[in-house]
DNA sequence: TTAGGGTTAG
């Protein structure tokens, strides 16, 4: 790209950098504060050079303020070769351009520039570690062969007398922990300990977090010497890649409670804990945290929020977050448009996604998940189809399980079941097992028994630990009133070790979670539970109710089957949320499976003859119950 | 110049 400047400006009086800051505060003034886009830079490209200022000089500033790009340049287009012809018309006598194109360059350039580059210092050797880490750390093979390139890097800076460097040897533990090599990571630590900072620690820490060693991560976070918003926010991080969610907001309150500066990544975290958890009162005390330290809602933070809100049954704040955020990126739009699924709002997930598309924004493989699973949950045949194909043709999305998945999910129970068995026999990629699952689901809605015993052996068959087969098989007959079969499955499940994993169901109250299992006796109002339970069964069945026991797998008498059914995980938190609720609040539930068919008509019973709305999170939708009726259509 | 984070079907 060439910058003609007009005769004009040319005589015009010139502005002398007398000292590379002076060059750095100018350029600095021409661009926005933080992460300039590429064209952002050119058009301080073109203001400089209108001030006749586009000199070797001024360049590598704007050098600087490039962003990454994620593709290696190509000569034709413009913005991308861009870097490298800021660099040649750079001054080549200071590093600092030098540096900063390794920066800009995606791997492997700066590896292969790296030897020819006309000055090097021994910040040189911390750009390039940056650049291989952000390759690795983008998903990029790591292992073994990554580690040695790691130690390659380091004979280069132990010649050029760069290996004693703070910011060298940081970025090279960095880069260990994020090839995964603990022991390379844990030995540059080790090496000198009188050259250690926060980073260091932190760059240690990470390296454990990554390694999913998160005990390790722990028990040098006690150790550390200083610590900063980093260390938390990361130690934070690993609780909750791990799955240790409570722990995770348990340290998130720590560091509130220290009165530690919470940063974003610990926001983000805590939230994405609460959000996975589905408890409501947590979420919105993170969200409090944000409040009462006046943080700005950035992208990120608001995509967090309507996550989290989403997947604690709120899905109204969730939208009103969504539409208040100045900017959105591709994270925002995909947790409401999953959000929005979730809840059975189908109509709404596809109208947002639509809206997506006229903004001119591009979809991601994820975005496409949402969409499908909203045409899926709200039985949006043609919709699905269309989509599904527009992802493949349109946008060069390659179909994944997930998406397959949905495909499959939305044909079953539209009752086309034969088309989604044509669909999984089309894959190019070997079909999940699962995905016969979802088939075998369809067959039990759809009432489909001989279909639904073919597949269902062929799983157990295939499968024979996973419990969910059983199951379903089991279900499928129980629906037909096969009890016989239904014994069969149940002795054969139990003779091979496997059993249906228990199910449970949360609740929160004044700050506490309670925690429900089948029949459970444990809890401390366990008297006060079981009578106020036996109270809402009675008035259900003044109302009419009539319980269904098909659901039921025990081979026990019908009455037993109706006990077994009345002292579910769901009803317990029911009955405990009338005790401790309002009159006329919600009663919010969270469950790990998905609730049984019986459960749910009482539930939906409850809220009409009580007035009461019941929101159920169960593994894997939303239940908003009110006056009898349900968000899911009774279609789950 | 180095360290930390969010969205995913059944």
């Amino acid at each position: 790209m060439q910058f003609e400047q007009p005769p004009s400006v040319r005589r015009a009086p010139t502005f002398h950098a007398r000292r590379d800051a002076d060059a750095c505060q100018l350029v600095g003034a021409l661009l926005p504060r933080r992460a300039a886009t590429t064209r952002q830079v050119q058009q301080a490209h073109a203001r400089l050079a209108v001030l006749g200022l586009a000199t070797a000089r001024f360049l590598p500033h704007l050098l600087a303020a490039l962003p990454r790009l994620s593709h290696p340049p190509q000569l034709e287009d413009a913005s991308s070769s861009y870097p490298l012809s800021l660099f040649r018309r750079s001054n080549s006598s200071s590093a600092f351009a030098s540096n900063h194109l390794l920066r800009v360059l995606p791997h492997p350039l700066p590896l292969r520039l790296f030897p020819g580059l006309p000055r090097r210092n021994p910040h040189s050797f911390t750009f390039l570690l940056a650049s291989l880490s952000n390759h690795l750390g983008a998903g990029h093979a790591s292992g073994p062969a990554s580690s040695f390139l790691g130690s390659h890097v380091h004979a280069l800076a132990v010649k050029a007398g760069a290996a004693g460097d703070l910011y060298v040897r940081n970025a090279l533990t960095h880069f260990y922990g994020v090839c995964g090599d603990v022991v390379a990571m844990r030995m540059m630590f080790d090496e000198l300990p009188c050259v250690r900072d926060v980073v260091t620690w932190n760059a240690v820490l990470s390296g454990y977090v990554r390694a999913s060693m998160v005990r390790a991560a722990r028990a040098l976070f006690e150790e550390m010497p200083m610590r900063d918003e980093v260390s938390w926010s990361t130690v934070i991080g690993g609780y909750v890649k791990e799955g240790e969610l409570d722990v995770a907001l348990q340290v998130f309150k720590d560091m509130v409670e220290k009165g530690v500066r919470v940063n974003e990544a610990a926001v983000v975290t805590a939230l994405s804990a609460s959000a996975q958890l589905g408890l409501l009162e947590l979420g919105r005390f993170v969200h409090q945290v944000v409040r009462r330290e006046e943080m700005k809602v950035s992208v990120n933070i608001g995509a967090a929020l309507v996550d989290m809100y989403a997947k604690c049954g709120c899905v109204a704040v969730a939208r009103k977050v969504f539409d208040g955020m100045s900017r959105r990126d591709v994270f925002a739009w995909n947790a409401m448009i999953c959000g929005l699924a979730a809840h059975g709002l189908g109509r709404d997930a596809v109208e947002l996604f639509e809206q997506f598309l006229a903004d001119g924004l591009c979809p991601t493989n994820i975005t496409f998940v949402g969409v499908l699973n909203a045409c899926s949950r709200s039985g949006l045949v043609a919709e699905g189809r269309r989509y599904f194909k527009l992802m493949v043709e349109k946008y060069n999305v390659e179909p994944e399980m997930e998406h397959y998945g949905c495909m499959v999910d939305l044909l079953g129970r539209a009752g086309l079941v034969l088309e989604a068995i044509e669909l999984i026999e089309g894959m190019l990629i070997a079909p999940d097992p699962v995905l016969w699952g979802t088939v075998l689901s369809a067959c039990k809605t759809r009432g489909l028994v001989d279909l639904g015993v073919k597949i269902g052996n062929k799983l157990i068959e295939l499968e024979p630990a996973h419990d969910g087969h059983y199951v379903l098989l089991a279900s499928i007959y129980a629906k037909a009133k096969k009890w016989d079969e239904v014994r069969e499955v149940r002795k054969l499940m139990s003779s091979r070790g496997t059993s249906k994993s228990a199910g449970w169901s949360l609740m929160e109250a004044q700050g506490n979670v309670h925690k429900f299992l089948v029949g459970d006796m444990e809890h401390k109002d366990s008297v006060q539970i079981y009578n106020m339970l036996g109270m809402i069964n009675r008035r259900l069945a003044d109302a009419g109710y009539v319980p269904d026991v098909s659901s039921v797998l025990h081979d026990i008498g019908d009455e037993e089957k109706v006990h077994a059914i009345k002292v579910h995980s769901e009803r317990l938190a029911i009955a405990y949320g009338f005790i401790v609720t309002e009159v006329g609040s919600p009663i919010r539930i969270v469950k790990n499976l998905q609730v049984c068919g019986d459960c749910h008509e009482f539930s939906k019973m409850v809220t009409k003859v009580f007035n009461r709305e019941i929101i159920v999170r169960d593994g894997s939708r939303f239940h908003h119950m009110k006056e009898g009726r349900c968000s899911c259509h009774d279609y789950w």
